[in-house]
RNA sequence: GGUCGUUUGGCCGAGGGGCUAGGCACAGGUCUGCAAAACCUGCUACUCCGGUUCAAAUCCGGAAGCGACCU
């Protein structure tokens, strides 16, 4: 049983009471909830919510060890085969549109490149643009180059260091089959007007803030550069601390964090949308 | 009441006789590993009235709003 919506929509609530329900344990699949660092930002779910059904991948790792899609698919896989063993379903939530995905459909296994390449890589792009690593994926893999987003600097880089490492055209190798699931799946959307999300979202900005969330981006804010951090609600108070002399009028981190949510739960909206149908099985 | 300045899209903001500035917001979308990321598309405005001109947001009058100073 697969839980979605937008951040603010109430994932939590409605995975929980289902999950007593169906006296089962519930998985998430929200990428920055992995983090044992993050909590408040991240509308973790309370210790009496955790407390009250079992809850996996949740606060399961550190910010300087961060997950990527493939393990977290292989580690959710291999618990999800021991769940099943005890129970008949198991409730999946989460609004983290590529880990749902791999948690359904499945990811390629694709070579991690070293961090050097990655390095160069990103330092190539950011200083001669995209123009360089395009021409390398043009002899790299053409039938890639043919239907990436040619403005995409993220995507080419990714491209490129994949075909790079493996010796071979990424657009073969992300064609790898997808292995059907040892279980079925059934989604439950939550939706709500959007005007009533919107409310919901400021509210719970007001409320992370209220509760502390400064003060723990004040704690983050030396490990601010590393991925899981690039967050809103934390990058928001980064900012604004990087800019001393800042005599602007620039909003209120408070304004700008709920700006961004309300940005971030339209993005999910757009995918829910089109994806959420082709999730069931 | 007078003098000077100002008035550009939902907001900020450049330009200154013919050529869609740009940014933000808003709306729609793309996507197989940094995904709460990255990227794309749409949104053609110049306060009003009159004049000059082949052509005015741009020049000239006037009106109104705003601001500063003066009495």
């Amino acid at each position: 049983m697969l839980i979605l919506g937008p951040t603010a929509s109430g994932k939590t609530a409605r995975a929980i009471e289902l999950a007593q329900h169906l006296d089962t344990e519930i998985i998430s699949c929200d990428s920055r909830q992995f983090y044992s660092e993050m909590e408040i930002g991240v509308a973790r779910p309370s210790p009496n919510e955790l407390a009250s059904v079992p809850h996996h991948f949740i606060a399961c790792r550190s910010v300087q060890d961060p997950y990527n899609v493939y393990t977290y698919q292989q580690d959710a896989l291999k618990l999800l085969d021991n769940l099943f063993q005890q129970h008949d379903t198991v409730v999946a939530v989460g609004g983290s549109s590529l880990y749902i995905e791999a948690l359904c459909h499945g990811i390629a296994l694709l070579p991690d490149p070293t961090p050097e390449l990655r390095a160069m890589l990103q330092h190539k792009l950011h200083t001669e643009g995209v123009e360089s690593l395009r021409s390398m994926l043009r002899v790299l893999d053409p039938d890639y180059y043919n239907q990436v987003d040619l403005a995409n600097g993220v995507r080419i880089q990714r491209a490129v260091e994949v075909c790079i490492t493996a010796g071979k055209p990424y657009s073969q190798l992300i064609q790898q089959p997808r292995r059907p699931r040892p279980f079925s799946i059934k989604t439950l959307v939550i939706e709500r007007p959007r005007e009533e999300l919107r409310n919901r979202i400021n509210q719970r900005v007001e409320q992370m803030i209220a509760i502390g969330l400064e003060s723990e981006a004040r704690k983050l804010y030396p490990l601010r550069h590393l991925t899981p951090l690039n967050t809103v609600g934390y990058k928001e108070f980064f900012a604004l601390w990087e800019q001393q002399n800042n005599y602007s009028s620039s909003p209120s981190p408070s304004e700008a964090i709920k700006l961004n949510t309300w940005h971030y739960a339209k993005k999910q909206l757009t995918w829910l949308k089109k994806n959420a149908p082709l999730l069931s099985t």
